[in-house]
RNA sequence: GCUCCCAUCGUCUAGAGGCCCAGGACACAGCCCUCUCAAGGCUGGUACGAGGGUUCGAAUCCCUCUGGGAGCGCCA
C-alpha cells in the first residue's frame, strides 16, 4: 500500500517553525516510503484565512523544499462533497437537526462547570428535536455513546478514550460552513491518506475524527502526534519569541537545508548524529525514534547548524544566496569580485548567510573610517615602515594569486627577522578597517592589486596625517 | 473541574534491566593550533522530578504524588 501523508495548515497567520517541523517528519515519512505528499489548506474559517497567509505557506514550503506531490487542496473547494456527507449522515440516523440556541447552550455550559462537570453538549435534540420557526438548526453528529475508540498512535503507543467523555459536536454551522473536524475526517478518507502526522495538540480531536471515519465506513488512519516547539524560554512559541514566519529566516540568512536539520533534530535524532543532508534525514528517518516531550528552540544550536551546513555546502550553492544579501545590503554589484572566493574565505567565520554579507562588505567598499582600537594599534608610526615595504614587495608581484602573496609577506617578514604577524595585522587595517578578516593573503587576492595599493596608500597618509605622540 | 499527553545536564538529545557512579551536541571556562577572527583539537563543570514497589540488579518495568502542557467552541 502506497504511503500518503498530508500537512493541512490553516491559512490564519503566517508559517511558523512548528508548522515547518510538522511539515517535515509528514515529508520524510511519505518520502522515506517513496510515497505521496499532499498540501491541504485547510480555510473553513473564513473569518480569518487570508490569502495572503495561503501564499506565504506555499512560498515557504517552496523555499524550504518540501514539494507536495498533490495539492494544494483548498477545503473551501470541497462543500459540495461535505454536504454530500452530511446528507447522508442525516439520513443515516448518523447525525441530527440541532436548535438549541447560543445562549441557552452558554447556559448549559456555566450550570455543568459549577457542578464541576465537564462542559459538553447534553444532547436534548437528538431524539426529535423541536423544530423551531425561523432558527436555521446546526447539524450535530451522533457521537456513540457506549464503548470507547482506540487511536493507533506512533509515536505514543495506543491512547484510550471513552465515548462517554465525547460529546456530540456541531458538524455543520448555521450559516452553512461544515466544521474542522468533520472536514479533516471527511478528506483524510477522501484523499487515502494513510499517516496522519500532526501536533499532539491534535489528540484530543482524534477519537472525534476516528468516530466521524467509522460512521463514513472508513478505515481509520494511523496518527503520529508530534509534541510542541517551545520557545527558547520554554514556554509557548508566539511573536513575541521573534521570528514568526519561516520566510524571516530566510532573511536571517539560514540555508533552508540547514533549518530543516535543526527541525530535524528536535524531537527526533539518530544516535549521535547531528548534522544531517536532506537525503539522509530520508534515509534515516522513523517515527519510532520520535521523542513524545516537547522541546524549546535553541538559537545558538541553529545557528551553529547552519554554519555547519555552509562550511560543508560547496560554494557555488552560497553565491547566490551571498550575493541576495549584499544586495540587501546596499551593495550594487556582488558580482565585482570574486563570491566563490569570498564564500571560500568566509564560511567558518559566519553563523549566517547575512552575517558572512556583512563580514564582507569590505571587499565593496574601502574604509572610510578605522575601527579606532584597531587603527591605534596598527596603524601608527611602528607600523609604518611595514606597510610601506609590503607595499612595493605586493607592488612587485608578477602573479597576483594567494600562494604569491602568501610567500611574498612571508619572505619579507623572514628577511626582516619577524613574524607574519607583524605585518599582517597593519595590512588587515589598513585593507578591511578593522582587526578582523579572512587570512590576509586570501584578502588582498579578493581585493585585487589595484584596490590593495590604493587602500594602503590612503593607510600611509593616514598615519603621516596623525599627530606624533 | 473533567479527559488526554509529557517528565535524563541551562538547552537539544543517546539510553528499549546489567555495557551508565549516565554518552554526544549547543552554550560556557581553560589550554593547544595560529597573521586577526573563525574553524579544528584537547580538558573541565552541571542531569536520570519525588516516594513507593518488581528484580540478584532500574534512567530503563509498575503504582502514587509533584510539576508542566493540551483539549473540553456554530476556532482550526
Amino acid at each position: 500500500m502506497t504511503i500518503r501523508t498530508r500537512f493541512a495548515p490553516s491559512p490564519t497567520g503566517m508559517l511558523h517553525i512548528g508548522g515547518v517541523r510538522t511539515a517535515l517528519f509528514s515529508w520524510l515519512v511519505a518520502r522515506r516510503a517513496g510515497g505521496v505528499f499532499i498540501l491541504r489548506i485547510e480555510d473553513t474559517d473564513r473569518e480569518r484565512s487570508t490569502p495572503e497567509a495561503v501564499h506565504a505557506i506555499i512560498e515557504g514550503m517552496q523555499w524550504l523544499g518540501l514539494t507536495a506531490d498533490e495539492g494544494p487542496f483548498y477545503q473551501t473547494d470541497r462543500y459540495p462533497r461535505y454536504h454530500e456527507v452530511i446528507n447522508q449522515f442525516l439520513q443515516s440516523g448518523h447525525a441530527y437537526r440541532c436548535y438549541c440556541s447560543k445562549e441557552e447552550l452558554d447556559e448549559m455550559r456555566a450550570a455543568q462547570s459549577a457542578r464541576k462537570e465537564k462542559p459538553r453538549y447534553d444532547g436534548r435534540c437528538r431524539h426529535g428535536a423541536i423544530v423551531r420557526e425561523g432558527v436555521t438548526p446546526v447539524v450535530r453528529f451522533a457521537n456513540p455513546q457506549e464503548g470507547q475508540v482506540v487511536v493507533r498512535d506512533l509515536v505514543h503507543g495506543p491512547i484510550v478514550f471513552q465515548n462517554s467523555e465525547l460529546d456530540d459536536l456541531i458538524i455543520l454551522r448555521s450559516d452553512g460552513n461544515p466544521t474542522y473536524n468533520f472536514c479533516v475526517a471527511v478528506d483524510d478518507w477522501d484523499m487515502r491518506i494513510t499517516h496522519v502526522v500532526r501536533g499532539d495538540d491534535h489528540i484530543n480531536n482524534t477519537p472525534r475524527q476516528i468516530n466521524l471515519l467509522m460512521a463514513m465506513g472508513a478505515e481509520p488512519p494511523i496518527y503520529a502526534h508530534l509534541p510542541m516547539i517551545l520557545g527558547p524560554d520554554g514556554t509557548k512559541l508566539s511573536k513575541r519569541h521573534g521570528a514568526v514566519s519561516v520566510l524571516e529566516y530566510r532573511e536571517a540568512g539560514f540555508l533552508p537545508e540547514a533549518l530543516l536539520n535543526y527541525l530535524g533534530r528536535l524531537g527526533w535524532s539518530h544516535g549521535d548524529q547531528e548534522i544531517f543532508s536532506i537525503e539522509e534525514m530520508i534515509a534515516l528517518f522513523d517515527l519510532a525514534d520520535v521523542n513524545k516531550s516537547a522541546s524549546a528552540l535553541n538559537p545558538e544550536k541553529m545557528a551553529w547548524t547552519n554554519q555547519q551546513h555552509m562550511m560543508r555546502s560547496p560554494s557555488a550553492h552560497l553565491t547566490a544566496p551571498l550575493a541576495l544579501h549584499l544586495q540587501a545590503l546596499g551593495v550594487i554589484d556582488p558580482s565585482a569580485r570574486s563570491l566563490e572566493a569570498i564564500v571560500a574565505s568566509q564560511r567558518e567565520r559566519a553563523k549566517t548567510l547575512r552575517e558572512m554579507a556583512e563580514a564582507s562588505l569590505f571587499f565593496y567598499r574601502a574604509p572610510t573610517a578605522y575601527e579606532s582600537k584597531a587603527a591605534g594599534k596598527h596603524l601608527n608610526a611602528t607600523a609604518l615602515p611595514w606597510l610601506q615595504v609590503a607595499e612595493e614587495a605586493l607592488g612587485e608581484l608578477l602573479t597576483w594569486g594567494a600562494v604569491d602573496i602568501h610567500r611574498s609577506l612571508e619572505t619579507l617578514a623572514a628577511s626582516h627577522g619577524v613574524s607574519l604577524g607583524k605585518i599582517a595585522q597593519p595590512l588587515r587595517v589598513a585593507v578591511a578597517g578593522g582587526g578582523v578578516s579572512p587570512p590576509i593573503d586570501q584578502t588582498l587576492a579578493i581585493l585585487g592589486r589595484t584596490e590593495v595599493l590604493a587602500r594602503l596608500a590612503a593607510a600611509v597618509a593616514y598615519i603621516a596625517g596623525q599627530p606624533a605622540v
